[in-house]
DNA sequence: TAGATTGTTAATCGATTAACAATC
DNA sequence: TAGATTGTTAATCGATTAACAATC
């Protein structure tokens, strides 16, 4: 039975126990075993088992999960709707998103195609809230203006930041509650170049 | 006095840090306890200052920690060369890192500029290797392509790897340790989508 | 010196792993 | 039925937090 809520770990670890299962069905396998899984993604069984019985019991005893079930049922976890398979690198749609407008300040930019969408002036944000009620915003802008754009689009109607500026967005709203993912690419860098530095520290 | 080996999940913070403190110097404060730095960041001073004792012991009691020096050790730490601070979105110099070469297949791309770089075809990757011995690849290429491709750079020499393909590499290599980054941009989206649905479940 | 705040040890908490009864 | 493998409880491990003596 799905716990009241689920630790914030569990749920990092579901889009990726998505897209093996995705790998897996188109490559034709019909069942597999918490035990199997885990060797192919370098996790624990009981770590997988314990994962997926937060949500509800995907499995059979004495047989293992069927993958195009728990694919399935992974995907509605995630709100992964129907959606075909177009653009290119971050399929939107494929996630159960759909990117319906792009902004940028820089007017030289605008008129000009991105993944099927036309880029808009910034000065055309507000109006364009107001018709289509965008629910989700990216953020790919300087740290400084990310902070009063992000409070612009919550007065929009905006509830959920997807933010790759240099920036710790953190949010409120009176009566909803906004979510924020910061991506924040340069921490990712700096921890690779870490481990670049640090190569062979760790004797054995 | 430094530990043998740090653990991953404070390395990862470390950046952060480094970011906090940067912005801090440049506001012009001076010092700065953990309990302030805590409050501002969104942690404990407990573990602020566990963290920094991975690595020495930084700060003065009854004082704290001075920012500008602070941000220099953990600087110094995370390989950050000085730099200045010239390209847009990543800026690899300003995090120690130099890009010095961009390959495609697309031989329609080769010859634009990127960041002050030239687009080159992918056929002349090797002879760069050779000429240019590259540590580190960034990689936003398909899945299907990632595995072929980052197997032969370790051949030609790369030891690190920032991936950005929707596929979990896992190099080997004989003598070396090959250290990668695997950035899913996709998972981070789910994550978001499934904050997205679940918005409010939280009684209370 | 007295007050502040670190560095560090001990206690707590949460997440991962192991074990096993339930059951297909 | 016997074998396999889940779902779930208990044990372990690691990371975070609390406490406090050391000391600036």
């Amino acid at each position: 039975m799905a716990k009241d809520s689920i630790s914030h770990s569990v749920i990092r670890r579901m889009p990726r126990y998505y897209r093996f299962l995705g790998e897996l069905e188109r490559q034709g396998m019909i069942r597999i075993s918490s035990r199997e899984l885990a060797e192919r993604m370098g996790l624990t069984a009981s770590q997988i088992r314990q994962d997926l019985n937060c949500f509800g019991g995907f499995g059979q005893q004495g047989y293992g999960y069927n993958v195009t079930e728990l694919h399935a049922q992974i995907g509605k976890i995630l709100g992964v709707h129907a959606g075909k398979a177009i653009a290119q690198h971050i399929d939107f749609e494929k996630r159960g998103c759909k990117l319906i407008g792009i902004f940028d300040s820089n007017h030289a930019l605008c008129g000009k195609q991105i993944a099927g969408v036309t880029v808009d002036p910034i000065e055309n944000l507000e109006a364009f809230c107001a018709a289509n009620h965008p629910v989700m915003a990216v953020l790919c802008i300087p740290k400084t203006a990310a902070h009063d754009l992000a409070h612009q689009l919550v007065k929009l109607g905006v509830r959920a930041f997807w933010n790759f500026s240099h920036y710790d967005l953190r949010l409120e709203h009176e009566q909803e509650q906004i979510i924020v993912e910061n991506v924040h690419l340069g921490d990712s860098l700096m921890t690779l170049a870490y481990g670049l530095q640090h190569q062979g520290d760790a004797h054995e």
